[in-house]
DNA sequence: TATTGTGAAATGGTTCACAGCG
DNA sequence: CGCTGTGAACCATTTCACAATA
């Protein structure tokens, strides 16, 4: 098993085969529940993650009261135009009031539904050295909906010790504990060397979503779903814009500064 | 100040305006450098995260001596198809032999030059609890190239305590720690009601390049870059998928006999 | 011959702009 | 009248497929 594979996100990235395509309901069934279900294959999962943006700054303003949105309001404080928006939002119903916006309330609830977010998500760290504890005491995730039930490791003087309220178990229980707790996404926060094989075990287990956070290509079977958070690369790519700067700075002198000769290391090429 | 921004990345997410198109050099001007700076502007986003991830491939190719490369043999172990990876090389030169591959170490070279790699870049994080603490523990993060040079928090308790050896200063002394320290990239791991007023901090001291950690929409100048890594957005687009197999399943039993005993954890045959 | 480099086609995502509607 | 919802235009990125070539 283990059949290879790029994981999404990260930056850019879009799935290498089909993935968010439109290959809804293949036969014509009768039209049931809103087509909501339906509707969840064909948002691209670039607008997924939006809609998570947009659910939080919905809750901020719900907490401060607010009754109604308007697509721009919504749209500047989510820092997107506001047409993509309403785009985003079309692809999960048509919930705003021509004339007046959208209510808060109702925003939220939709949102929270296509994203799945009325049920519970188990979540098991795998790797509980700095970054695993700092995962592992934030206690059940971003505002509730993501407890982390279970915690590994292969430091026999970790395992044992209870981290953030949970105990921490050896890796080589991730097969019947996260049975057992039914853990529906394992996040990896071990180093490197270690991560695939952290990584099958998971897939063994039945876990079919993962957050990676070392910094290593997972190879997992089609029906995994992989997220990397990779600082390496973040880090690379504002790098990256530094050194574009650098240069604008540089040639931007040349034009505003001297005529048309300019060929500091000269040297054509196509 | 602070004009209104999306930032980049965390799934998809394009350039509000033009960003990586073709606006290269609007003037013929003679044929001069090998226009490697000019292709700098030409590459995508996308193509630039991912030439991070060749690199890193690259130097554990190149650890275990292998001389060169196919895109093919790169390409798989990179998660990406050969045609992506190639048009990706691309974008930097042509630096293969038709016939044979890449040398590794040349590409490395390489990608390292258009990164901007071969340059440091002095990093400041702000906001020293679990994260921060993690991040300042890194210790000069991935592989050198980015020392930590700057701790920030206002945590009286905290100033003045070295962590990863590196002593905490005041919030307050951002703007003249960082011009003296030189810093090129922030890392905002604050709590986010204190997101934007560090931001905004960091921007006044001169940095360009943010890596934003606190789950808030920052607003930014035009000039300065924002990249972030959310852990809600992640786990609610994990959510979405765990939620979207749990319809297709139900939706599926229809056609695929519903007969056996379904497991708990999925573990579907296909 | 094997593999790169790249036009051109295909796909997917964003933005425009306006019809539709409360 | 104002704002949503969306078809259509536009743009970026990916993939195809093949000519170029060491």
């Amino acid at each position: 098993m283990a059949a290879q594979r790029g994981q999404r996100n990260g930056v850019g990235d879009t799935p290498p085969a089909p993935t968010a395509a439109e290959i809804t309901t293949p036969i014509p069934r009768v039209a049931e529940v809103p087509a909501a279900r339906d509707r969840a294959r064909a948002i691209p999962e670039a607008a997924v993650a939006r809609l998570a943006v947009y659910l939080r700054v919905l809750s901020g303003m719900q907490e401060q009261g607010a009754g109604t949105v308007s697509s721009e309001e919504l749209a500047v404080a989510a820092g997107v135009n506001s047409a993509k928006l309403r785009k985003d939002l079309s692809y999960i119903g048509s919930y705003g009031t021509r004339g007046v916006g959208y209510e808060v309330v109702v925003l939220i609830e939709e949102i929270e539904r296509i994203l799945g977010l009325t049920r519970k998500h188990s979540v098991a760290v795998v790797g509980i050295g700095n970054l695993g504890h700092a995962l592992a005491n934030y206690g059940g995730f971003p505002g509730r909906g993501f407890p982390v039930t279970a915690l590994f490791d292969v430091d026999p003087d970790l395992v044992g010790v209870p981290v953030g309220g949970i105990p921490v178990d050896h890796i080589d229980d991730i097969p019947r504990v996260c049975a057992e707790r039914e853990v529906s996404i394992g996040v990896i926060a071990t180093p490197p060397p270690a991560a695939q094989a952290v990584c099958d075990r998971l897939v063994e287990a039945g876990v079919q979503c993962i957050l990676n956070f070392a910094p290593v290509v997972l190879q997992v079977p089609d029906h995994v779903e992989v997220r990397k958070v990779d600082l390496a690369v973040e880090l690379q790519v504002l790098s990256f814009h530094v050194a574009r700067r650098a240069d604008d700075a540089a040639q931007g002198d040349g034009v505003a500064g001297m005529g048309p000769d300019l060929q500091v290391n000269g040297m054509v090429v196509s």
